[in-house]
RNA sequence: CGGGGUGUGGCUCAGCCUGGUUAGAGCGUCACGUUCGGGACGUGAAAGUCGGAGGUUCGAAUCCUCUCACCCCGACCA
């Protein structure tokens, strides 16, 4: 490609809405094109970078069996009827209808259109497993699509879904493609990404695992071991506290006058946060009152609450409610409150805890000296469960080791389905014994688009990307300078058509800018092998020759052989890749 | 959906508070000349419904009302 014919402006000056390293410089470097909030051109440069991602996608998918097919962006109504979703997912399906007044969608996920693939096709277990994928546009209507590609409305996606006879040959898959995930993202060049495991909703109870790309703009928050023995979402992240037992001491009852909160509490007492017990209230689905108690100085993780009272919809309760049974908000506890109308849940950290600040259920007054097992009459009405979020350094639950927070950015993300929706659809086969049973899923998403952003914010220096091999654009960049020398010029075109016959995939800078504008645009663009041909440089029969990542630092190098060299050049980047 | 912010040539912004000739600058683009190894310089040129609608006023980019879009924080994210 000819620089001088290539559409995608570079910019000075990136945009005032990008605010991510690799939201400046997508758009600096002319790699994409905002259309509207969350919407995005790709532009040739972008494109490239995309489709190489995907090929390599592509090759691993096929490499453990998977068939590429392709479903449809508009979706009916009918499918997500079938398997309850049409109703149970909210704004961010797109809905609309057809010139008929048929309810039709643009897909967010396809397992619905999976199914209806493969039931129509698979009838019998003598077909299973089986794999199948696809790389497609998908569309969901974020309410606040933010950081450039890393979190668009439309995006490409490969989605794969894998079909089983038994919950074990799942398991046995989902392995494999665990494994598939870990060679595609160090194909494509990530320098820092792990799995995890993640929420696979409350109705799950499968196993789910995410892959995460570490990287401080990430929108996830995970809890990393040093030891590398422990690593999971905050979502389900779990802390092994240790605690010190204490002789219980007699209650006593202390005016604590509009000290309502923790952090007002325990300075009006002179305790630490870790000595007081802090009441939340939260309202189920039914509007029935969840009462839970958890130290003072943690907080309530809402998601592995929502596991344990199986209830994805939970709000702040108010007032009113709290009142209802007896307790007095600012100043509630489980100290002799009748709650056999209400849910209660407990975290260890109470449990576990001894003569803690709890309220009093009286206005203005709280308890020194609560303890969980002394204090509680109805203990068996208490469900304790671990409810707590965890805190950077808090202990791990493998070995004690402490933990560290990090961010990172959700690349792919593996499901083990189960029946959830080949049950409601049924996606049945024929069982040895003749009769019909629902297939067992799996199913293995990776976000193309958001791969590209991730890549620029671990692979970049402060003048822009430093492409991996695999995935530039470009894998030699040829400038020439003083451009409009014969000889320069000459030197120039020979060496871009001896590349090109050699298969190799080179952007030639043919504009005769000065060497600073072309350096700088040469590293906006980050293509990895940079070869600078000048009058300079053909004196000696030379020319200068730098990886993108070399900073400022370069080689001279003879014409003679230079295809070779790139050429040998690539194969070891591209082999460092694939190892 | 709550809170905050911003809309002025392709990009970054000034002007607005305190209304007053043909709305400015830098970058980019085009032409010519001098330059030429890390974003040169000169001269000239093209390019703007000042996000939109309504209002106040002799007069609105500027003041008022409504509205739309975009960004950030939060909620949400199967």
């Amino acid at each position: 490609m000819r620089l001088s014919q290539m559409i995608g402006q570079r910019l000075r000056e990136a945009p005032r809405d990008a605010q991510t390293i690799s939201h400046k410089f997508l758009a600096r470097g002319g790699y994409c094109l905002p259309v509207s909030a969350g919407i995005f051109t790709l532009l040739p440069l972008g494109y490239r970078i995309t489709q190489k991602i995907e090929q390599i996608i592509r090759e691993e998918m096929d490499a453990i069996g998977g068939q590429e097919l392709l479903m449809p962006v508009a979706l009916t109504a009918e499918l997500w009827q079938q398997s309850g979703r049409w109703e149970s997912v909210g704004a961010e399906l797109l809905r609309f209808k057809d010139r008929n007044g048929k309810d039709m969608m643009l897909g967010m996920t396809h397992e619905e259109a999976c199914v209806h693939a493969v039931r129509a096709n698979v009838s019998s277990y003598k077909q299973l497993p089986l794999m199948v994928y696809q790389i497609q546009t998908k569309y969901r209507d974020e309410a606040r699509p933010r950081a450039g590609l890393i979190r668009t409305r439309e995006f490409t996606m490969k989605d794969a879904y894998s079909f089983h006879t038994t919950q074990e040959d799942l398991e046995r898959y989902y392995v494999i493609c665990h494994q598939a995930y870990t060679r595609i993202f160090k194909r494509i060049g990530f320098k820092n990404f792990i799995s995890i495991q993640a929420d696979s909703g409350i109705f799950g109870g499968n196993r789910s695992d995410e892959f995460m790309a570490i990287a401080d703009c990430g929108e996830d928050t995970l809890f990393v071991s040093p030891n590398g023995n422990y690593q999971a979402n905050r979502e389900v992240a779990c802390a092994n506290l240790t605690y010190t037992p204490e002789e219980p001491a007699p209650i006593e009852k202390v005016a604590t006058p509009h000290a309502k909160t923790i952090a007002e509490v325990a300075e009006f007492l002179g305790v630490d946060a870790a000595h007081t017990c802090k009441a939340v209230f939260y309202k189920d689905s039914q509007g029935k009152l969840v009462f839970v108690n958890i130290r003072g100085d943690l907080e309530v993780n809402e998601t592995k609450l929502a596991k344990v009272v199986k209830d994805s919809n939970l709000a702040f309760a108010d007032d009113e409610l709290i009142r209802s049974v007896g307790a007095v908000p600012g100043f509630a506890s489980l100290y002799g409150l009748d709650f056999s109308q209400i849910r209660v849940v407990v975290d260890p950290s109470v449990v576990h805890s001894n003569n803690l600040v709890a309220g009093a259920n009286e206005e203005q007054f709280h308890l020194k000296n609560f303890n969980y097992d002394r204090d509680v009459a109805d203990k068996e009405r208490v469900i304790v469960a671990d409810i707590a979020c965890v805190r950077d350094g808090d202990p791990s639950p493998v070995d004690g080791a402490p933990l560290k927070l990090l961010h990172g950015i959700e690349i792919g993300n593996i499901f083990q389905l189960g029946t959830k929706y080949s049950k409601p659809m049924e996606c049945n086969y024929l069982d040895m014994d003749g009769k019909a049973k629902p297939m067992i899923m799996g199913c293995y998403g990776i976000g193309v688009g958001r791969s590209v952003a991730a890549i620029v914010e671990q692979c970049h220096d402060d003048y822009g990307p430093i492409w991996p091999m695999s995935i530039a654009p470009y894998q030699v960049h040829i400038i020439g300078l003083k451009y409009s020398e014969e000889a320069v010029k000459n030197a120039c075109e020979t060496l871009y058509a001896d590349l090109r016959k050699a298969g190799v995939e080179v952007l030639l800078d043919d504009r005769g800018e000065k060497a600073g504008s072309a350096f700088a645009d040469a590293d906006l663009m980050g293509i990895p092998l940079r070869v600078v041909i000048s009058p300079k440089t053909l004196a000696t029969g030379e020319v200068e020759f730098k990886h993108r990542d070399w900073g400022k630092n370069s080689q001279m190098l003879p014409l003679q052989g230079l295809v070779e060299k790139l050429q040998e050049e690539i194969r070891q980047a591209l082999a460092e890749l694939n190892a």
